[in-house]
DNA sequence: GTGAAAGCGCTAACAG
DNA sequence: CTGTTAGCGCTTTCAC
């Protein structure tokens, strides 16, 4: 047991210990074209016995394919991307392609950054959120000649496809609702991301459609950083502060309206008479609280499922058609926040 | 422009297109060995101009180094990982490793799966949630000759280094800090994982150190699925109903904790004078709440550090000294539901 | 400072 | 059903 070869086991370890050849022992372990049970059984015996585990990356030049797909993401923090993660996985599992994922930290320079390293891995497919991107990373993505899917946002120009929602679109419908419930003084919460082009999309909606009923947003506050729900507490006490009068609060996510919703509650506030409030996202957590928070999901792992669909079937068809924009409809959930 | 060739370009297109040697051309793009400025600058205007991704299938298998550190974990919707994720993240982006994450669903054979496949890929190193694992995969593992670093929990024997903490001595000093307090009807709610070891370990440690202090835990509650929030909720009221005697219950996670409390206060109940709380893991989410959770600090953003560290050095160093198992020794938070 | 030759471990393509 | 040959695109090693 004196085992003291720190060489990897290669195919030819398990050729010679089997004796069968190399070639017959690579389509057994791939399980390709005929081979007979008697040698089958031979094979699968020795390289279980040596403990052989293939090289992917000897197979991948040869073979001129990767079975990995890109997946790149802002964040990992943030429950959204997991949960569009969650959907690709569910996908992903019933094919012979294997997600990996790359964190952006909404830096431009670091998507780039990623994506150079992911594509220099060569992976069947690229699936990336966001549709803005630097034109170093546009580039990229095209020469790649692989398909790319963007997901999230379909306020754009894709490079390939474009798989979420608009959040524009988004913005208008709960300021409409808004409208609708008769609610005048409105504030906004959201963070000091200058790059979270999807909030800033939203916002842009938000203010359209309430202008166009002749209202407009009153005050706004923002953050950056620690605990969304602590930060959505201090945010919405500091923005009645300033502005007593406000009747509904238009919060950029659900983490941050969960914790405007608790401090109101404290406060005794009448909600959704007095004060309206509503989030964006449509999380879980939302369930357990006191009150349900109005909010409009994000379709995150019907995104997720979807983009992987797409990715598994161009790879398996790269040269039928495909449709460039697939827009979801999110639906406003009323929750007990926002008077219908 | 009609550029109609689907071919990936290769080292030999930026050779040609610069007029420099494949070999120099690659020495300029790893920036290894002496090139003149002269070449260098062609080398990377031509690599540049023609959009040229290395390919590092290829660069693997010649050079049989990898920068890729597998990191297995069970799940990515509990914060928890993500948070070690964050970890290792920040300590590999100073170095040349990459982290490429494989989840497991607390599945062993779907961990065996993922492993297979991350070890076919020939990672420098792997970081793998737990210390706990099939017979199979701790023999891939030990097989690999690579570093491992098992994290999260350290009861038990690690393959190469573990880091993390003892659950069963985190059951322990909870359990103390009750008896300290003098509750005496003490119920536990936690997940209906039979795979969930630190959990357990947690339990096992709990019931011990209370049961030298004279007392057992009197009534149980179990969950699967769904939002742990809204868990939390009923499951407290289903234990109360049950056992309304009833004086500490204690969490195995902190968002069924914080469900608990939510439901507590709405109830009117007196925490912790009454009743007292606690929960497992120091998730950021109870900053935000109407009360502090008592808990205790699981150190994820810690373990991934001290991982990834681990890995890291051993990649500069294979053959130095390591030590086996790195115990982290986290605190009780009290916050305001547990009396001192 | 630069180039030529020889593989890395596997699989495609073709024989038998 | 099984084996042989010739690379995949890069880096190592050794010349110059």
């Amino acid at each position: 047991m004196a085992d003291d070869d720190p060489r990897p086991l290669t195919l030819r370890d398990v050729s010679e210990a089997s004796g069968v050849s190399e070639m017959t022992v690579s389509r057994v372990l791939r399980n390709r074209g005929d081979v007979s049970e008697t040698t089958r059984a031979k094979v699968l015996e020795a390289a279980k016995a040596l403990g052989y585990v293939p090289n992917k990356i000897a197979g991948a030049l040869a073979s001129q394919r990767v079975n990995l797909v890109a997946v790149i993401i802002p964040s990992m923090r943030n429950m959204v991307f997991p949960e569009v993660m969650a959907g690709i996985s569910s996908v992903l599992e019933d094919t012979e392609l294997q997600p990996v994922v790359g964190v952006t930290d909404y830096e431009p320079e670091k998507e780039e950054r990623v994506l150079y390293e992911m594509l220099s891995w060569r992976p069947s497919g690229v699936i990336i959120a966001g549709i803005e991107h630097s034109e170093a990373s546009k580039a990229m993505l095209k020469a790649s000649g692989i398909p790319v899917v963007e997901i999230m946002d379909t306020d754009g120009t894709p490079i390939d496809t474009a798989v979420g929602i608009s959040h524009r679109r988004a913005g208008r419908e709960m300021a409409k609702a808004i409208l609708r419930a008769g609610y005048q003084k409105i504030g906004f919460l959201g963070t000091k991301m200058p790059l979270d082009y999807r909030a800033r999309k939203r916002f842009e909606g938000f203010t359209e459609a309430l202008a166009k009923g002749g209202i407009e947003v009153i005050e706004q506050e923002f953050y950056s950083g620690g605990s969304a729900l602590a930060k959505g507490r201090e945010m919405t006490q500091t923005i009645l502060a300033r502005e007593p009068e406000l009747d509904f609060l238009y919060y950029s996510n659900d983490m941050i309206g969960a914790g405007g919703l608790l401090y109101l509650l404290e406060q005794g506030r009448n909600i959704p008479g007095d004060i309206g409030l509503a989030g964006f996202n449509g999380v879980e957590l939302l369930q357990g609280l006191p009150r349900k928070l109005a909010t409009m999901d994000a379709c995150r792992s019907e995104i997720g499922r979807k983009a992987a669909e797409i990715i598994a079937a161009r790879v398996d068809n790269p040269d039928a058609e495909f449709e460039k924009i697939i827009e979801l409809s999110p639906k406003i959930a009323y929750g007990d926040t926002l008077r219908r």
